[in-house]
DNA sequence: CATGAATGAGGATTCATTCAT
DNA sequence: GATGAATGAATCCTCATTCAT
């Protein structure tokens, strides 16, 4: 994903505005790649432009410096993670099992979201300190999917499948984190088909049901989509 | 913390290496400070220098280069860590309100430890990338931190407080997230002492009964760590 | 002055060569604008294309490099100052009255050359430093200059009209940096026309009787271009 | 003059500060060589620093940036302008004869001014478009040296001794204007002296008499300050 | 012919590191 | 030991010029 073959071959049945669009298209993906694995201060724009076998001065036929193409990074990686968040209906739930269920839908979506380690990379830190307009930015959407996720906890204390004595702000916040947390490790297993399934099923335990045993007379729980283990 | 004094006289009843020792230290000191606020790349020998009130040709004379600094400084960092996780007998809970305790010291002096967001921003990224030697020497701690949680996990499914079917690699990692996550969010608060409070309960009801509303029969929970314990 | 009508539709009555013609006399008209606005540095051939709305690359069919075309530029600037000055006959003023006359008239058309800053930014300084070509070119025309002044000067005072003991070649210069200080006034004026009636009367008053009051005996002068002339 | 020899052997009796000051002073002074050879825009960093032989590296210890070197230059040259235009009393003079010793004094201190090509090329163009700051501080002390001229003509008027009818601003104006050509042309001179004295005799008779021949009854005038002619 | 995408030499500026005092 | 002046490699960015379409 976001790999654009280089220095793909102009097809003439290309207009130049297209060719323009997708040259620039194509500098903004190496551009992603390049500032997510060296970090904003590491990148040069010798680099981005070496990374697509581009002379730099090319660079700045389409983006006016560096900091106006990190920030056009940003955007695309901040608006992947607000629409991953933002596609499932916080209300639809009706139960504790619909919600697991939206859940998993949402950490499989973002762990294929964070298939490459630039999102939490480029997302938790490198954004930040660049400029207040970025740290901001940042923020927003940051804030943005706690508010979300929180809508999910408030649908569900409302509706009485999830606990009522649940801060859903800080719990909306860990929940953001701990999804975060499990792309940063799926991406770096060796094994990520299996390391996903087992950081979806292991997260979902853990935010649902704890780690403490359950009391006497609770009932068995049905913990993962395929066991009952 | 952390904070040594800064210009401290010469007290004449120091020896020579003793002194080199304390300005040794001071250094670092500052350094760390300088480093966790401004980013590796951005923090220039003379801001470290200047943080002292020291000239910056003096600095080479304790430490052969920014990079050398930059370590120890990491080292410092990362073994704070290593300790406070290590702070505790992991095999010590006899049962889920031991190991509640527990949980609740440990993410209490880890949010210590979190006093400034310098820990976070150096350990989650900022070390990253700088050279593989450090790169991989986060990633060891990190890995004793998950090994450590891990044994408490360990402990607790062994005798039979913790639930039996919990992955346990997988909750390890992601309750160091989680406290980790809590750590960044207290630092930026306005009312710290509160947020502590708000977050270590309710990080430690999240980690331990989940969010899940509890089935039929099941106890209810004392749920904070002011009640009659 | 000097404009020509921009992006005029090659009328098809035009041969191939008459419209490469007007191409390049337009080329040079807009780079002589933006030249004399921006001096040689400052100005890019993508500025003197834009100013055109013709590609840059275009340029290039029409003028060598950027060099070429400034050389051209200061051509037609220095031919200017070469015609008005020449325009009129150095031996026909038969009294100072005649002479005072023609001086007017060559101030009134150099104040018309200096319409805008151009003319006095391109030949005092733009020009200069650029190559030892042009700044031997330029000093050429001003030597001429200074010597068709001379010539006037001379005319005069083997006819009687002007004072025996002037250093004509001083004054010659003289007066040339006095009517160019003149353009560069009226120029900058508020109120062009008023400030140009004001400077042709106070320079020529200047340059034909000077400053000191009349001594005993000397006939008032009618000094006023609104006297009885 | 401003000539500091380059690369002078630090005495040892000089201060840290002294030598700091004096370098800075050094750079200042190639500075004002390079600019007024080659322009603002065609002089770089490392043209200044190689003038010095220095690292251009060094130039930033003592100045931010180019335009703030430049500035200080062109403060240099401005400031000496001022000053010997207002090295006389503009009322001073009783008689005509005094106000043409003046003229020629302050002549004199102009062409010696003048002694190099700076100034006037720094004064009249090259300062211009560089930053509005600059425009408008030339533009203050032009108008200066204008009004301080103007003020010795109306005390010649008031007193007697110009013509009552001369248009004071105007006057002033070329009056300035004759004495930088005079300058500027002086300084190309092959044999300075000579030139000084003859257009210094040139302007003053220029400006105090004109070049009418007198009218009839007129006595005849002392031209020179050493001659009857 | 016209175009404008591509290029890289050139110039301003920063900063880690050295070294003479 | 401490200092900070000096240095130049490294980096961002501009723009004259070329050339494929």
């Amino acid at each position: 994903m976001l790999r654009t073959p280089v220095r793909e071959k102009k097809k003439s049945n290309e207009s130049s505005e297209e060719r323009s669009e997708s040259r620039r298209a194509q500098i903004l993906d190496a551009a992603y790649r390049v500032f997510s694995q060296k970090g904003y201060r590491d990148t040069t724009i010798a680099d981005v432009a070496a990374e697509l076998g581009i002379g730099h001065g090319t660079f700045y036929r389409y983006f006016t410096n560096k900091h106006d193409i990190f920030e056009k990074v940003m955007n695309t990686a901040l608006s992947r993670v607000s629409h991953t968040i933002a596609s499932e209906d916080p209300h639809a739930a009706e139960s504790a099992e619909d919600y697991r269920a939206q859940v998993e839908r949402i950490g499989r979506n973002m762990l294929a979201l964070l298939d490459d380690p630039a999102i939490p990379r480029l997302l938790f830190y490198e954004a930040m300190g660049i400029s207040p307009d970025l740290d901001e930015k940042v923020q927003r959407v940051w804030e943005l999917s706690g508010e979300i996720t929180e809508a999910y906890l408030v649908n569900g204390k409302t509706k009485g499948f999830l606990r009522q004595e649940i801060d859903t702000q800080v719990v909306a916040l860990a929940i953001n984190a701990l999804i975060f947390e499990g792309g940063r490790r799926v991406v770096r297993a060796q094994d990520r088909v299996a390391a996903q399934e087992r950081w979806l099923s292991g997260l979902t335990a853990l935010i649902f049901d704890g780690i403490a045993a359950p009391r006497r007379g609770e009932q068995p729980l049905e913990l993962h989509q395929h066991t009952e283990e």
